[in-house]
DNA sequence: ATATATTTTTAGATATGTCTAAATTTATTT
DNA sequence: AAATAAATTTAGACATATCTAAAAATATAT
């Protein structure tokens, strides 16, 4: 049995490794989960300890077959929980990532798959994010983000890749939600923003937005 | 904020307290949690500094009106979610004990009210047990224990005072479960036992098995 | 290639929550 | 009412997970 902070490691090292390639580096854990390097340093040889990461002294860390396994399991379970906190519960994506945070240290063989049958096996939650099967498949979404679409492309906002509040209620407030249609205007070279048409009003988007759009080529 | 091991000590306090009167006993919580009377004794302590609990050293203790409110809040969520196990999830009742005692420590103003909302604000869990409305208000039952009802009087099971899996798993050996008819035949003086009727069949109870179920007399 | 900056690790402290063993207080018995 | 038993608290230790400050290793720049 994992402890809540070696299962807040292992996803956090998951999270970094995803997004990026090689080895994660002790100050990207340290600002991915907020605390100092030397905790990290420390937690990193318990970690490596229980065989959880490929851990060497100063040379960035990895997470082992098992650790990954455990860490794809967490975020699933995230994931399905906030799929059954906005489907279910009727939250909206911005509330929900802090009591997924929660739910998904909750320890039990049976909870999670029955929960996966009665919210039937969904693939993608609700930010469009995959969801990993329990064998540890995450599906694929073959989808680009905004910021690297091209000019006059149409496309369907298949996801974001940026789970905060203040941005997810920045799309609420520009209607732009999973589904939503969007054409490519004009891309700005100076600050990389964007003009875009969506339900035929042009709409600015800067690059930081644009970059956690996931959209799916029509 | 309180931490899980305050919540567990506020609950533990709150169901000694349920099941007799008078203040709690630093022994009587040691049982309770599984934890040493002298780590009762400091938690006390702290408990007290935080105005949760009245507390005079060497004479028991009692909730505070804020430690009461938090205890009573807790079980509300013990009791949502094992309902939300059993009625949803398709947990059978002597499963979803654990899983609650870890789901009843998510913090979220929302998370338990919208709960009690998609569950349609049961009053009482699966085991019979009645929930704390979201005001602390615990609805009451008119129910006695199957041990002191009188000869030849008949009942419906209402619910169980006792959460483990050994005595729920055989129970649903025997056939009982909420909403079982039951009719008192015989009672043994000699070890308590007794002898009821239920679909027409004789079957014998321990006294151990009866005191933890509750009737209510039709 | 040497100096400087950055990153990472170690050392030493702190807070929480637990334990056992010993001391103290309260309750019970004779 | 004194002796004994039981309950409770204190003292001292330990594990986990964190921190800051200092040291060591690696990377970068001149």
């Amino acid at each position: 049995m994992y402890t809540l902070a070696e299962e807040n490691y292992l996803k956090a090292i998951l999270s970094i490794s995803l997004s990026e390639d090689g080895k994660v580096s002790t100050n990207a854990i340290s600002s991915e989960t907020g605390t100092s390097a030397a905790s990290v340093s420390d937690m990193l040889k318990k970690l490596q300890e229980k065989k959880l990461i490929k851990y060497e002294k100063y040379k960035g860390v990895e997470l082992s077959k098992t650790g990954e396994k455990k860490a794809i399991n967490i975020l699933r379970k995230h994931r399905l929980w906030e799929t059954f906190l906005v489907n279910n519960l009727g939250f909206n994506w911005g509330e929900v990532h802090e009591v997924a945070e929660q739910l998904e240290h909750i320890k039990s063989k049976e909870l999670i798959d029955r929960l996966d049958t009665y919210l039937s096996c969904p693939k993608f939650d609700p930010h469009g994010e995959p969801i990993p099967s329990k064998n540890g498949k995450i599906p694929s979404r073959n989808t680009i983000p905004l910021n690297e679409l091209q000019r006059k492309i149409k496309g369907t906002v298949m996801g974001v890749t940026l789970d905060q509040k203040a941005f997810l209620n920045y799309l609420t407030q520009l209607n732009i939600s999973i589904g939503t249609k969007i054409e490519l205007i004009e891309k700005i070279s100076f600050d990389k923003s964007l003009t875009v048409k969506i339900a035929n009003k042009k709409l600015y988007i800067s690059n930081d937005v644009a970059k956690h759009l996931l959209i799916k080529i029509i």
